[in-house]
DNA sequence: AATATAGTGTGTGAAAATTACACCATTAAA
DNA sequence: TTTAATGGTGTAATTTTCACACACTATATT
């Protein structure tokens, strides 16, 4: 068997991450001041370019740690982008990953490279505009995770560890935008039974302190195993 | 402003589509023959590599009708394949498509360039193995569509203008690989309203013909202007 | 100590959706 | 006329969804 080659292009891959939070009430996602042409001084999504010998997942991961100093976060690829000229300066196909997060605790942003002057959380609401096609990038991901709420426990991750269901129901909110009746959500949410509920109570507030509740992940994964694996 | 040039890699994109039909009760996919190392001779979906001057949309179109003969589908990307070594001969990243087509009255697939021996139908069930990581792709794929039959109307995608009610449960058995009762099958169906009965009635069968009904895509998106936007 | 403030936590009834379930009707072929 | 094959239909029980309002508690303020 000959071995034969491949074709060269003058072609690119990069990646760019659309990382959400939760924090004061509000949904936010990640944005890095660009340092470097084309779009220098652009707010813009987190992205760069992908390797030669690293999988996407891999570099999805390396770019998001070297723009904005976070790590280990569990990215999910949304969608590729391939228009033609979607990068002003060559061809470049993007596949875009989002991920969600807590904001909370999170240790100082610093961008190890020098393609990022600053990175740091921005309202979804209000948003400038982006570099590239980060604007639309960012609309398709909102959409895909408004849709996956509905299937997925993608919420806790939002959430600080102990968290109250107001919090919860805020965030919902926050994602959905629209208003959810308090008794009704939860009825359900706690109905699904993975909710753990702990015997501390929410502290430093001025009026009464709720209940703090965990998400379970064995209950869930016990309760919900079919659909786990349907989801790449 | 200066220009700036992007780094050049010896990295290809290619595209692969996993093409659904429906024929005798059952549900299939589009194979080819391949006619070219790696995998010369091995069974693989329809794919091929990206120009450097077209879409992945426009590719994808173009792809699959140099290889199959099929033109002006609807196909819809659905994931995007990067590890470092899923092909063989260097660094390929692909981006998957499906679509939904009528096997139907197709006229003779014949592959237009010389990669693709053949073209055919083969069931989805008892797949072979496939040439690359095809089997990967497809089984995602397929759990994709599997989805997606709750939200988006792709089942008529599948068959004929005109079908029956009998048919279409059938089709969402073989999608769902499971069974559904007729009765309330046939109730939900109707109650959304985008079902137009016809007058005609099925033909050529030897026992009692069933009604032919045909999608009304209009009605549909009346009903649900919402949710056709969010898909991408 | 009284009171203002702000958010917590709870139940019920009506309406809608889902599920389980079985038999007669119609057609063509034998 | 009988047989074989599929078409077509309704109801009752159960579950889920939805709309809706007020008393409780902890703290801060006076």
């Amino acid at each position: 068997m000959e071995e034969v080659k491949l074709p060269k292009f003058d072609s690119v891959f990069s990646i760019d991450c659309v990382i959400f939070g939760f924090e004061a009430g509000e949904l936010k996602i990640l944005l890095i001041e660009r340092n470097e042409e084309p779009f220098k001084d652009w707010l813009a999504l987190p992205g760069y370019i992908v390797e030669q010998d690293e999988s996407i997942d891999d570099a999805a991961e390396r770019i998001l740690y070297e723009l904005t100093g976070l790590r280990d976060l569990h990215m999910q690829q949304f969608h590729t982008f391939g228009e033609v000229n979607r990068h002003p300066q060559g061809r470049v196909i993007t596949v875009a990953y989002y991920a969600l997060i807590r904001i909370n605790g999170q240790k100082e942003l610093r961008p190890i490279t020098q393609f990022a002057r600053k990175a740091f959380w921005h309202p979804v609401n209000e948003l400038p505009k982006l570099a590239f096609d980060h604007s639309e990038i960012f609309n398709t991901g909102f959409n895909k995770i408004r849709r996956r709420l509905n299937y997925q426990p993608i919420a806790f991750e939002l959430l600080p560890e102990k968290f109250t269901l107001t919090q919860l129901q805020s965030l919902y909110e926050a994602i959905l935008s629209k208003k959810l009746d308090k008794r009704n959500f939860r009825k359900k949410m706690l109905s699904f039974g993975f909710l753990k509920e702990l015997d501390e109570k929410q502290k430093g507030v001025s009026y009464r302190a709720a209940k703090l509740y965990k998400f379970d992940r064995r209950k869930y994964a016990k309760i919900f195993h079919n659909d786990m694996n349907l989801d790449k």
